[in-house]
DNA sequence: GTGAACTTTGT
DNA sequence: CAAAGTTCA
């Protein structure tokens, strides 16, 4: 028998049926669409198997897949080796076309060029697209034509684009739905996948704080926070939808969707931030190699009540609140003088918005490593942060309900740990 | 070359 | 009001 030609479409971290820029296009080719979705075996074997972002992937492709099949398709899960796992696809089915997103993390860019490489060498024709971001890799350029390692001007340039590249965001009701593949296959439990359901939640996207979203967000016991980041990591919303929202509700919102898209041209344009230092100039710093302070550190136990919070939230929830982020990577880069590598693994491993490029922004931030840091001078006092951010002590009670039992006296002193890291970070700059 | 500007602050 | 130096136009 005869196989029918098809495109595929190969879902990854754009999880969503609306406004998907390249699923719109595979509708378009011409074929029917095979809308498919491979765990990456590489990716899976580092995760624990109740691991709380996998849950939302597996939810997510659920959602995805019980919508197609009202339209008798359905959306196809694989799992296993990238490459093999393509070339039985191409076995089993004839087909022509294959069309995905683009992602601009270093390893993904070495697999879509593989993958990319070996489909086209079987005559089937690939084709990727922008849908992540609004601007990416050079599209944001200074005048010299170099890439910007300044916040401001750069988001003043992405605000002067912005302004001349007007676009649609696509509604999911009209999508191409008859040009799905017709067929019929059994979604597998998340157990097959090797997975147990995580007991974190990711939150649903919070619309209602954007309007205030600058008067509250520093404050971890308001409810101030979109929950947004993992559905942007993820795709499970429109990032085009969301700019578009932000434009009209919160100028400072938008400033933070911009920083997303800052911190991903500068992975993509300085890779080498993934391992080293943006700024060479203070690799010579003398971290302590401290593997018991950084235990504390991660269990909560510094004896320093916010960052204990944010460290325990992030443990039992998969969230910390922004301003708390700050504070505890500045409390281990600073007060314990602990390599920015360690608490970026940590938050990698713990944070259901992971992303490689917001997570290395941030912590070089901290460290006063990144590009456009924290001056290393800066060192937060994790007593007047409270102060300023927790003063009723709500967020601290919620998470350390032992405070007011006898807590934990500071694992260091914050006068005598501020100057031991600016000597520290000023013998570095020397090196 | 020059000057203004630079996420989130502490004492 | 101090903190250091770099980036950008």
């Amino acid at each position: 028998m005869k196989k029918i030609k098809i495109s595929i479409f190969w879902y990854r971290r754009d999880l969503r049926l609306e406004d998907n820029v390249g699923l719109k296009s595979a509708l378009e080719s011409g074929l029917p669409v095979l809308p498919i979705f491979i765990f990456d075996d590489e990716i899976l074997e580092d995760l624990p198997k109740n691991d709380g972002r996998l849950s939302f992937i597996y939810t997510s492709l659920r959602n995805i897949h019980l919508k197609l099949k009202n339209k008798n398709s359905s959306l196809l899960i694989k799992k296993g080796n990238i490459a093999e796992i393509w070339k039985a696809l191409i076995t089993e089915y004839d087909v022509k076309k294959v069309f995905f997103n683009r992602d601009y993390e270093p390893y993904a860019i070495k697999r879509d060029q593989e993958i990319t490489t070996f489909l086209e060498s079987k005559n089937i024709e690939v084709r990727n697209f922008k849908d992540q971001v609004i601007f990416e890799k050079n599209e944001i350029l200074k005048g010299d034509g170099k890439p910007y390692t300044v916040y401001t001007p750069y988001k003043n340039k992405w605000l002067e684009k912005f302004n001349q590249s007007p676009f649609n965001v696509e509604d999911e009701n009209n999508l191409d739905w008859d040009h799905f593949y017709n067929y019929e296959t059994l979604f597998p439990s998340l157990e097959t996948i090797g997975f147990v359901k995580s007991k974190q939640k990711v939150q649903p996207v919070n619309l209602s704080v954007i309007s205030d979203y600058d008067l509250n967000r520093d404050f971890p016991a308001k409810n101030g926070t979109s929950y947004l980041s993992p559905h942007l990591r993820f795709g499970t919303v429109s990032i085009r939808k969301f700019v578009m929202i932000a434009l009209e509700r919160n100028a400072v919102f938008l400033s933070e969707l911009i920083w997303r898209e800052f911190f991903m041209q500068i992975l993509f344009q300085f890779p080498k931030v993934v391992t080293h230092n943006f700024k060479s100039k203070y690799d010579g710093i003398k971290w302590r190699d401290s593997k018991e302070d950084f235990k504390r550190w991660c269990e909560g136990n510094t004896g320093y009540p916010l960052v204990d919070a944010g460290m325990r939230e992030l443990n039992e929830t998969g969230y910390m609140h922004n301003r708390v982020r700050m504070v505890t990577a500045g409390f281990l880069c600073k007060h314990l003088l602990i390599d920015w590598r360690w608490g970026e693994a940590y938050f990698a491993e713990k944070l259901l918005d992971y992303e490689l490029s917001s997570n290395n922004g941030n912590w070089q931030w901290a460290a006063g490593t990144g590009c456009d840091a924290a001056p290393y001078f800066r060192v937060f006092n994790p007593a007047l942060q409270l102060k300023k951010f927790d003063s009723s002590l709500e967020y601290t009670r919620k998470w350390i309900p032992e405070f007011d039992l006898g807590y934990t006296e500071p694992m260091v002193d914050h006068k005598f740990a501020r100057e031991r890291a600016l000597s520290a970070y000023k013998i570095g700059l020397q090196q």
